[in-house]
DNA sequence: TAGATTGTTAATCGATTAACAATC
DNA sequence: TAGATTGTTAATCGATTAACAATC
């Protein structure tokens, strides 16, 4: 195990969808497959999928192939699925109330301390099993819990405002709905994950247009 | 203009960010920047963007730079944001609400027709201006109106059943919330973008785990 | 043992960066 | 005109694929 020293973040984000395709293979009573049924399910080579398990260990066993449950579990453990990481989410408008019911926090390596939003609208209401708290309220609360994770899913005005206090507070990770653009360049030790969902939509309008339309050849 | 022949898929997943900044200089009353400039704020190089433009038109001035109000029509142009392809959104649960709720379809390219559910506690209920129907009615629905574009909040078994119905009632796109894998090698005239928020979870979560935890060098 | 399939090295492909002549 | 900055070609870097010896 662990010669995961610089794995290629395009290695990573292939692990979660290698974890599910492993989790329903699993559900379906396989116990065994090798990189070339894999990548046939997956559309994916034979190859790439022996490169990135093998940026982490040796998991396969030559002429057999590997071992489902152990891979499964291998990844679970390399993803950190069992962290636990302490999160708090700001923002209970309609995104942050449905990132909270609808995600599974514990699955995917976190815990959910707390949810919090600026408007006296939202505060004191409850969202799932939390009590939504005042923004003011924060440094008090990550000195006594000390949540390592923030989720924006606040108005971009907001992130600028709140993203500096927060990394003051120990905040380290932040998966960020917000259009706010964290500068990871200012901020070495903090790691930022972004689902902009606004772009993802035009990054789909694009393909559409040049489905439905597409360009004359010349 | 137009000579966007195959253009990568890094390159238009970049578009939507300058799209972006753009319109914030746009608001900051700025009206011309270099590709260096540009670079400074966006963090990336200036050959990059100027590599980037150059795949649909030579859109600046030597000497000058990029009239930002042009520069930001043009993408929006490549981007196809005025097409208003019409839409139907699959799933009305917390996350199909709050996408029907939370996104501006029309500044996006998209013009939402529809909302539909299959369990009887929603269908007939209201989500933003729009009542619920039942998936049973999107083969005339889709007759009638013929949208382009299906938005899938959905749990995994139905996107699996609807996926080939809704092809088959002429959908061309699908912007897939859900964990069901589209398998564009079966639908070639099919265009798929996947927000698998679950994968980015896992992601963060291996992130922060090596920053909290970085692993021992040898 | 023979067959299968891995782990790993080498070759290819694509994307990013650097350099510079063209030109406003 | 001289200075600035583009558009574009060439060089570099990284990621993917192919090949094959190691080995179960």
């Amino acid at each position: 195990m662990a010669k995961n020293t610089n794995v290629s973040l395009s290695v990573i984000k292939r692990l979660p969808r290698y974890y599910r395709f492993l989790g329903d293979l699993l559900q379906n009573g396989i116990h065994r497959i090798s990189s070339k049924e894999l990548a046939e399910i997956m559309n994916l080579t034979a190859s790439q999928i022996r490169q990135d398990l093998n940026c982490f260990g040796g998991f396969g066993q030559q002429g057999y192939g590997y071992n489902v449950a152990a891979l499964h579990g291998e990844i679970a453990n390399i993803l950190g699925l069992e962290s636990g990481f302490k999160t708090i989410l700001l923002g209970a408008g309609n995104l942050g109330r449905a990132i909270t019911t609808h995600m599974n926090f514990e699955e995917k390596g976190f815990r959910l301390v707390g949810v919090f939003d600026s408007s006296p609208n939202v505060v004191g209401g409850t969202v799932r099993d939390f009590v939504v708290q005042h923004t003011d309220a924060l440094g008090t609360f990550c000195g006594e819990y000390q949540p390592v994770v923030a989720i924006l899913c606040i108005p971009k005005e907001s992130a600028g405002e709140l993203v500096p206090k927060l990394i003051d507070y120990g905040i380290k990770a932040f998966w960020n709905f917000s259009h706010f653009d964290i500068n990871s360049a200012q901020y070495p030790n903090v790691v930022v994950e972004n689902v902009h969902l606004g772009d993802s939509m035009m990054t789909l309008s694009y393909q559409v247009k040049e489905l439905v339309n597409p360009p004359v050849k010349e």
